[in-house]
DNA sequence: TATGAAAGGTACTGATT
DNA sequence: AATCAGTACCTTTCATA
């Protein structure tokens, strides 16, 4: 990975829809050799993909949390991610080291839903959860220099 | 907000570069009546912006990691997201009720870079820190239904 | 890996309902 | 808030170096 690349992903990561007339002009590359540069960083899979941001407050689910869980019988194997994979509300699922096993970001309207999905994990999963409540989002998923 | 705007959103949330031909086509309407709508979304910031979701793991900053903060002195002002802003490894700041204060998510290529991220963090905000390392991202910043 | 040109598709605007 | 039509711009491919 080359200098160029990098300029060029840092430019697609702060605006996806830039389009390759000017991440040539930004680069001093041609639109062409912009465009194959791309196309192969989409390809190795650097760049996984595109997306919209979106303000969820506006969205009505104002509430984010992060759900810190680790398993009630820890003999049993650990499948977490996929019997949580169905529940919609959950944004991101890492494991982790420490004294839980996972951490997952959530997203909903009210407390009352919060709970409700608290729920829903533990039954799903066989966890027990430790829940922390987002109160300000400063800046979330900024680019990493 | 409506169905059909939150259509919209749910399909430019999985492909930001979406064009506006197809967008109309998946929501049965002609390509300048959704221009319009995405438009009037990006105005009213429920679109906050496109970007391009980068692999960090292929871009040399393999290492995630949750620093939980507070502060070490609870009587001065709390300003650290001003204090942390210009540290560029943190990706996401969030403020949080419980036992800390917030919580950063960071980027690093190895661990000893981390535990120099970890000494500016302490010293930029006079804070203590609590790190907990990702072993694995099973999904990160899907869209929530 | 780069360029430039050509073809077709897309973004955006304005007129209209 | 929708459609249609027009222009300018953009994406994509290809021939070429």
């Amino acid at each position: 990975m080359e200098e160029t690349d990098r300029k060029i992903l840092a430019l697609l990561a702060q605006d996806g829809r830039m389009s390759f007339t000017d991440l040539g002009r930004a680069t001093g590359l041609s639109t062409s050799a912009v465009h194959q540069r791309v196309k192969r960083l989409e390809q190795r899979r650097v760049i996984k993909g595109y997306g919209a941001t979106v303000d969820y407050e506006q969205l009505g689910q104002p509430l984010t949390a992060f759900i810190s869980i680790r398993p009630i019988d820890p003999s049993q194997p650990d499948d977490s991610p996929e019997r949580l994979r169905g529940i919609g509300e959950i944004e991101s699922c890492w494991s982790v080291a420490g004294e839980e096993s996972y951490i997952l970001k959530v997203r909903t309207a009210t407390p009352a839903e919060l709970e409700n999905l608290l729920a829903r994990v533990r039954a799903a999963a066989n966890v027990s959860t430790r829940t922390t409540i987002v109160l300000t989002t400063f800046y979330e998923n900024r680019t990493v220099s």
